[in-house]
DNA sequence: GATTGATCATGT
DNA sequence: ACATGATCAATC
């Protein structure tokens, strides 16, 4: 007893119950959601921004935030929720992970972190346009998803530029800009964080860190898919 | 309007 | 300090 812990709600021990507890949170309000987990709501995101996040988390019984791993470590799922507009359409890029700018050029694309984070994933479409007030946003229908084939030789494609260029010393030389569906873009807590990187000799210097992000055209992509087969 | 670069809170 | 959860807000 005296090591015994009571979580909010226990980790679905199947996929198939991580699915239908998502399901049956499809077009629930977060504000009604907040509430049976007896959780505050923010009146906005500016100071709340993994606010969605954390609460669809604690709603599906995922492993606590801030933990490294899957969201739901035995599963092998990692939870996203995809902000989208009123047609469904993702209204932000997704963030997939943080990049150690002294290794990532020695990573082949099969032992790449995004590889291994996007191997199977939990998108919870939530409603995200910024008038609509936080409470009042519903969550939509799930989607449990595997990077096709093609989907994955385009992640490639885009590893292999990205990272190859960090590899070769060249962080400072990219931008947003780069990368089809994967881009790399600031991760960190001000412009002025630093973080330990390598130049094309080898030499050590201090970086800007960054993290990959999905484009929220590669995300549309897998939504409208979902879409089109559930009709 | 879409996108990139900047930023915020929390937990380990 | 760094990884988790992302969205904000300036700029194109």
């Amino acid at each position: 007893m005296s090591g015994a812990r009571f979580e909010p709600t226990p980790g679905p021990s199947s996929e198939i119950e991580l699915l239908a507890r998502a399901q049956a949170l499809a077009g629930v309000r977060l504000g009604e959601l907040a509430e049976r987990l007896e959780r505050p709501v923010p009146t906005d995101l500016r100071r709340a921004k993994g606010f969605v996040g954390q609460l669809v988390e604690l709603g599906l019984g995922a492993t606590a935030a801030s933990r490294s791993g899957p969201d739901f470590a035995e599963l092998g799922i990692e939870l996203k929720t995809l902000p989208v507009d009123s047609s469904g359409r993702p209204v932000e890029s997704t963030f997939v992970c943080t990049i150690s700018l002294t290794d990532v050029g020695d990573i082949e694309w099969e032992l790449s972190p995004v590889r291994a984070k996007l191997a199977r994933v939990l998108f919870v479409p939530v409603e995200g346009e910024r008038e609509r007030p936080v409470a009042e946003r519903r969550l939509g229908t799930p989607l449990l998803w595997s990077p096709s084939a093609e989907e994955e030789s385009e992640l490639k494609f885009d590893w292999d530029e990205l990272a190859g260029r960090i590899g070769r010393g060249d962080v400072e030389g990219i931008t947003g800009h780069l990368g089809r569906y994967l881009q790399v873009r600031p991760k960190a807590a001000d412009s002025h964080a630093r973080r330990r990187a390598l130049d094309a000799d080898g030499v050590a210097f201090q970086a800007l860190p960054r993290g990959f992000y999905l484009r929220a055209s590669f995300t549309a992509r897998i939504v409208a898919a979902h879409y089109a087969l559930a009709r």
